[in-house]
DNA sequence: TGCACCGAACTGAAAATTCAGTCAAGCATT
DNA sequence: AATGCTTGACTGAATTTTCAGTTCGGTGCA
């Protein structure tokens, strides 16, 4: 855990939400990491392997970052939980928002090499999974496909509002007031004539899948 | 407009779809655009240059898009015509996926490049503002911050789900149901508690803003 | 004549990648 | 307990590759 090799993935991810996946110089992760770039060498075979590793690092603490607060925060509020589980993610602390920007390298990055996609897409999917659970105990009224569709929407909104806090076009605090407010529209939602209904909406499976461009 | 200083912008937006802002060659780009490396250099002064040009020429664009349809698809079915208008953006073709590519590029240069930023919230913050409208046309009863609100999420969403799409998250028809329902859960909300609600959720400001990392 | 353009050779710098070799920890020998 | 052998972690200094950007002679054309 704290091994060399280890500490090189760490400060990979820090410099990646420094300069981005394609800023990233071998060299200058080398710095950061406080080791020489030839120790790069010895571990990753070559940058593209380097960054392989790098970006499982990466989807693996988003996963345990969703996974950490399981036993905590549960079955008290439920809908205060899953507010607190969505709104994690637009926190402006060094740690949350180097995460954040990292994961949203990864997507970007993955828009043009396919190599990425599945594991992201697995990742995407088990954080869409936590969310509807979520869901189901702050609306267990609701069905099961309705409840896979919001945690669809939710998730992906998480995603948009943090790239747009990224790039300086919205503040965190208004995106989330925003988040919360989406959060209330899916669950206040008592739609009256069935129209673009969750049950109909959600018909075509169970959500993440892999699409051909 | 088929000069071919246009052209070259033309086909550096392809080649930004294809490799993305970071993976852009000059080279590539003038085989693309079937013109000679020095041409480049001729209409602009450098590869920073052409890309600058080439952003406000992908930002620009995607403002007529969302303006285009304007004339069309009034005043008769409002809620069609905000439907006809996000999904616009969700549409399995060339030409969409290509601007859509390019502009969620856009989005994640501007994350490491502060120099994007201005543009990239201004067409962000117009975009958002004709959702709004569409938004006030469909349903007249809601109050204007509540439209700023909403719209803001919409639009957020449809990012991040195209995020998604394009990096293999996502089958398009997907997003498209997932959209509708959001649509769908903004439109007909009637929350009894007034928890989340969109008055209170747009109480911080017009919408857009420009927040400090 | 001057503008838009080609094409190919070239420079320079920034990166990536390689490599020969050091260092220290183990580990079996005698 | 000194000896030599091995192995893994690590370094510094080359070497090689990749690009942006330049230059210049030349072409068609209004």
């Amino acid at each position: 855990m704290s091994d060399r090799r280890t500490e090189i993935l760490r400060a990979a991810t820090r410099v990646i939400a420094r300069r981005g996946v394609r800023g990233l110089r071998v060299g200058e992760l080398a710095a950061e990491a406080g080791v020489s770039t030839s120790l790069i060498y010895y571990h990753f075979s070559d940058r593209a392997g380097l960054l392989r590793r790098t970006l499982d690092f990466i989807s693996d603490r988003a996963d345990h970052y969703t996974a950490e607060p399981d036993p905590a925060p549960r079955t008290e509020d439920p809908r205060a939980d899953l507010e607190q589980v969505l709104l994690l993610e637009l926190q402006d602390t060094v740690e949350v928002r180097e995460n954040s920007i990292a994961w949203g390298e990864l997507r970007a990055t993955a828009v043009f090499e396919p190599d990425l996609r599945e594991d992201l897409a697995r990742t995407t999917h088990t954080w869409v999974h936590d969310v509807a659970e979520l869901l189901a105990r702050a609306d267990p009224g609701g069905t099961a496909p309705a409840h896979a569709a919001a945690a669809e929407r939710l998730t992906a909104l998480v995603e948009g509002l943090s790239v747009r806090w990224h790039s300086g076009s919205l503040p965190v605090e208004h995106a989330r007031l925003l988040l919360r407010g989406a959060i209330g529209a899916e669950l206040d939602r008592h739609d009256p004539a069935g129209r673009g209904a969750p049950a109909a909406a959600a018909g075509a499976g169970s959500g993440v899948g892999f699409g051909r461009s």
